[in-house]
DNA sequence: GATGAATGAGTATTCATTCAT
DNA sequence: GATGAATGAATACTCATTCAT
């Protein structure tokens, strides 16, 4: 899991930072590093409902050792939020990067929904659980500015529909990530035709219909989802 | 839950029907309902992790009934899924009656996008929960060819693009849903705007923008519908 | 334990009393006063800090049958706690029926002592737990009239010491249940000497010696010390 | 702690000592010193209870550290009943000091039990700890013969009944502790009013009334007792 | 057939103790 | 020697499922 491995830690020069109360230790980092991963996994594979001791098996560390790094399940849980929070942030400055406001705004639905796709445990997380006042407080702050740039940049430049809102955005990621969430054991791409689908709905006026670029499921590749799909049920 | 109801009860006498195994007794055949209508109340409201005793007693039956009607809980929440599917034929087939073509189509989406809105464990069974083989066969042997000729008649009709298909319906109502999960407890209907925003998706070339019929949440209203909203974390 | 046996089992023709919600199945009364018998001796042996599940495997039951009788490890001490509680109401009623006020507060003393004497959890659970504020009044409101009177009774035929108030009795109790506590494993009735210590410095000649020093809790403070006494119970 | 920064500490160029091990290095001796107090104030608040992590924080020092200089939690509470067990010689040191025998005996009483009421940690320890065949067997030496001749002495004197034994007093102290355990939180001086009424059952007077009817523990029932008494610590 | 009592594997969490840094 | 990271057995409690009444 490349992105969990070159975040946060601090490189051995740059320890002037000085905020955190102090640096883990090489090894206590290091495990810290291989819960957050196994966290990630196991959470993507069995759901939320995982056990610590699972996650704490495929770290190839001691139950006590998640616990002496997370005060708890939740916590554990939120520090993945929190990581891929730092992501969703990086993304949309990418975003705003960009030149051209409707290219900005595809490209930071396209990569935002990228990344929930990639990991079913951000999108459970993202959608599902509820958080602490300070974590969702820190979430809407650092995203809520970047997103609205992006949505009054694109209306200002006349490519977006004036009453689409910046709190419409999560809410395409949402249903993006939904779509993913169903389609992915069977064609991972999908999400991406309801996407164009999307986009299509956003001109103040649409003139030409663009062609959808994936193909829908199967009826069989359907049904196979229904089988095989994401598994709450316990 | 009227489609409980009306369900056929077979008289206590012709047991020598053909493919039922067995008609129940009039007063099992009561307490099945009872259990089906608590469960259905129950798991709207708690999710999937309500428990049987829970049914049971709102049921005002003990567990060992519940047990006796039905093989255990995920037997009883597909029970719960085949009746909704049910409805979802139901919803197809009124649908299919409407004279025109586009009226059909939106007011299946709107129908089906409802009855998911209205049940939180019909949300999470329909996304999550994955079934027997036997239980997707009948849904998509059921569903499909209503959704099929909803869509293949719309297009015929020139007011649908060429490219969607049959699959991508249901994959609208997950999407829908997803967004209706999050946006329930703080504003129910907003799930609308996200189908109004579909719909102008669709036409072959859209003409007028339809008015957003919803407002967006408000960040206050996002901050809150993140702190108490779905929660799948035990 | 034969004090638990014959205690709080509603004969079967007397189920007119109306008061408890309903009686509990034959089976379900039977387990419940096998899983108070077992928590009595298992307690008594490895005091507050054994295990639930001990307390099952020695009642012979799983230990969701002591959870299906008792909410948790509190409710069930506390249970241990209100039968005891009755016998000591008990012991007083039959202390005031003495003819002579001075035999009847020995008595009272003694037969108390011997209570806490037999059973080290009641030690315990008298001594050391904070339990929940109904219970810690229940246990004030039965028990202090009647030691009050016993003491008052004894004041006034001019066998007991003015200074002598009612909170002063249960503390005598706790002291002697200390010693006890102490010498029981290596002979059982030592405690006796020190009652008899005790008693004499009950009469009146004495008090015009030694002034008691400290005034005695009154009935408020006593019921706040139960309440916030200190906490064994985990 | 006066008691503790008093020990003497060897010298470190002097390790060729006779039966000491060895002499701890300067900085050894001083965490030892640390965690000691540390863990009397830690204990004194919060009991047997308290953990080592909290010992050792309260120290500043790490648990490691407390792990180097004592075999582990139970040791370490010896040590400390060591420590206290020396301030119970000095007390009844002093006592014998005390040119009245009465003045003498009632001041070992009432210091012991000050002594007591004071660290909650002691009382458990005290009243409920089983030790260590040697530490109990150190208590006893050293404290039974300085309160045996508390005891005779009194005797001698005339001050106090015949029947009274040594080993009488460590019980009477107890049965204080229990009393201030109980009273503590809400009027801590209590437990001197039962002291009082205790001392009024001393003088010889009383004996002629009411001979003392259980035979007191002889020394060896005594360090049997402590052996074998009820085991709190975990 | 209905009931609800009994079961016990499973979960999050704590803490005395060990061991790598 | 000191540190604190790691360990994992232990504990209170839950709930799907079975079975005696």
């Amino acid at each position: 899991m490349g992105t969990l491995e070159g975040m946060s830690i601090d490189e051995p020069g740059e320890d002037c930072g000085a905020v955190t109360p102090r640096p883990l230790r090489r090894d206590a980092e290091r495990n810290r590093q291989r819960i957050l991963c196994a966290a990630s996994e196991v959470l993507a594979e069995r759901g939320l409902d995982a056990t610590l001791d699972d996650v704490a098996h495929k770290a190839g560390v001691g139950v006590g050792t998640v616990y002496r790094r997370f005060p708890g399940k939740e916590a554990l849980i939120g520090a993945l939020f929190d990581d891929r929070l730092s992501s969703l942030v990086a993304i949309g400055e990418r975003a705003l990067a960009e030149p051209d406001p409707w290219t900005g705004l595809v490209s930071y639905l396209e990569a935002a929904a990228e990344l929930l796709t990639a990991d079913r445990a951000l999108r459970q997380i993202l959608m599902f659980t509820a958080f602490g006042r300070d974590q969702a407080a820190r979430a809407r702050a650092q995203l809520q500015p970047v997103v609205t740039r992006l949505v009054s940049r694109a209306q200002d430049a006349g490519c977006v529909r004036a009453d689409l809102r910046a709190t419409d955005v999560p809410f395409a990621v949402f249903m993006l990530a939904a779509a993913a969430d169903y389609a992915r054991p069977v064609r991972p791409a999908t999400w991406r035709r309801y996407l164009a689908l999307l986009l299509d709905s956003l001109p103040p006026a649409r003139s030409a219909t663009t062609p959808l670029p994936e193909p829908p499921l199967s009826p069989a590749e359907m049904q196979s989802a229904m089988q095989c799909g994401p598994v709450y049920l316990r």
